[in-house]
DNA sequence: TATGAATGAGCATTCATTCAT
DNA sequence: GATGAATGAATGCTCATTCAT
């Protein structure tokens, strides 16, 4: 890795004006916002954005970078919880509401943006794994179950999210049925494959 | 209703070229197709496409109207059927495969993209809350369930078979998920409000 | 000039329902006036429009012949009157009128739309001529007026037709003033060239 | 007026050459004529004609207000003339001259295209009437004449400037006749209402 | 012959990206 | 480095004209 020269401390400052601006613009019309639009809410010229980031899509990915990793960090401590299943679920609605408004990550999560994914996406999903297998371990969660099955769960709250006509409370609603169904128990149906 | 007289068959068939040829533009490229693709794909003129649908959004909304049409066609027969549990799963099953793979669906699902929801999107909407009523009184649907979570299911669906990385069955896995957790049990978390 | 084989009843018909359905639209809309407007106007198919005129264009300029040769045949009469003045002025009005609330002729007049002028709009600037002549000849109109003057009147009433804010009385009160000012009289400056 | 921060030295530069570019291209062809070509007289995209004024219509409209206003500016000084009539027929002279040869103001003129009139045409209409008063004043213009009268005199000229085969000196000949017929006299034919 | 469906070049407008200041 | 003006390919839609029924 190169040494990642530190910036100015305005340069830093502008980057993060960006990213804030650019969350915000993108939660709220998804990946359709508008570079212009980016740079008049971080009160920055469109030519600066394009310094810190060299395409709309850069900066997308950039911003579910982030998002994953701090996901990812907050997760990472729950690996220790005495109750796999308490750390397995306290995880989802962590995720969950991380992603709750936010129009790009719902796009993101339904679209697998990302051709490859990024770093942060593959170590979230590294501790989703291990957040399942001592779930399982401890019988709590069904067996069955595997790592694939989550993004759609998060997809499911990411559109109750959006949906104009949405009850109040949808997304909770949603995850408390799925967590539900992800319990294991004697009379599961089997999932298919 | 008005009279409505019969297109001439040139014009039917061509009617119905556009139709099948957008529905696959929209399927794969979401609302973002382009009314030139949807003209290539019928192998006719872009005018051709205007003659028929006013507006991309008209299309669009013509599209949608037909699936939910269908589907409330082949639903409508469940509300007859003897065990009220397989009426409203096999209503899932069914309405569920339909958004398989049809981006323009998922789309339309998550963003309740038409202003007024259309009627075929209303009668559907009253046939789902009767097979949850039965399903309820039969005591297998939980009896906290509303309307209002069905459509998140079938976006967690229309994300699953969206999604470039998803494992095969991905769909049919979270649908199976769902229902176990709407299935009424004597130890399930009640759900919020 | 070929035998012009007489079209068939129902043909002349047609003809003439589209003629006057162009009349119309092009007195609406001038020379932006659609093909189909005038094809729903006349009740009949596109095609039979271009049956009869080969052309948008042809269609406008069968309209303008068709105009001028109406106007120059109530003119021919007004050459045996005995008032030489009274012919000529009486001739501004007549086709002043024709014109008033013409979109398509106010337009044609100004722009010389026909690149080589048509038969009628010929035959009606000889008349025109005429009238001229004797009434100079009687010592009532300017002697330096020239043909050339007239369309510049024509084209002011045609505005005062069309103008959206314009007085009642607009273009007669025009009208009176150019009269007015064509008048022969001792003090009236003298034309350019 | 709100501050209007001034543009930079070469967006300033630009907008001239648009607006004359577009200056040319609407006169050329009337409000028919197409922002591509604007453009590519200006030597300019697209987008920066679009920059400068977001659409078509505001585009002529500008265009008008600029010539309404350098009419109107000329004009004022003409109010402190010695000789009313003279002060009037100078101006008409003036603001003919601003018409000649300009398809898109003629359009203008004849269609009153703006669907309220821009600031500087209420201006200059303001200017005309106090010109016209003063001339009536001192018994040169005739007593009837109104306001409403001035607009089709500049469509004939209008007229004139744009039709292919007038002659030379049309819209000077033209001019020269209304203006006489606008002469105060004893004996003028009373002007309709 | 009449019909009106099909065609497709043409046009206004948008927006990611570049680059002169 | 920052700015925001310039660029121009891309896109939805129109309408004169043609041609299959």
């Amino acid at each position: 890795m190169p040494p990642e020269k530190p910036l100015r401390a305005d340069a830093r400052r502008n980057r993060e004006k960006v990213m804030a601006a650019a969350r915000a613009a993108f939660a709220e019309h998804g990946s359709e916002a508008q570079m212009d639009d980016v740079a008049r809410r971080a009160e920055v010229g469109v030519g600066t954005v394009y310094r810190h980031f060299p395409t709309k899509e850069a900066l997308f990915v950039a911003l579910l970078e982030d998002t994953f990793a701090r996901i990812a960090e907050r997760s990472r401590a729950k690996l220790e919880a005495d109750d796999p299943w308490e750390a397995f679920t306290s995880f989802m609605w962590d995720a969950a509401d991380s992603l709750a408004g936010d129009r790009a990550l719902a796009e993101a999560m339904q679209a697998d943006l990302t051709l490859e994914p990024c770093p942060g996406q593959l170590e979230l999903a590294e501790i989703t794994a291990q957040l399942m297998d001592r779930a399982k371990a401890a019988g709590r969660l069904r067996a069955d179950a595997v790592l694939d099955d989550v993004p759609m769960v998060i997809c499911g709250v990411g559109a109750a999210t959006v949906r104009k006509h949405a009850c109040a409370n949808a997304w909770q609603r949603h995850l408390s049925i799925v967590l539900d169904g992800l319990r294991a128990r004697p009379d599961s149906t089997p999932l298919p494959q």
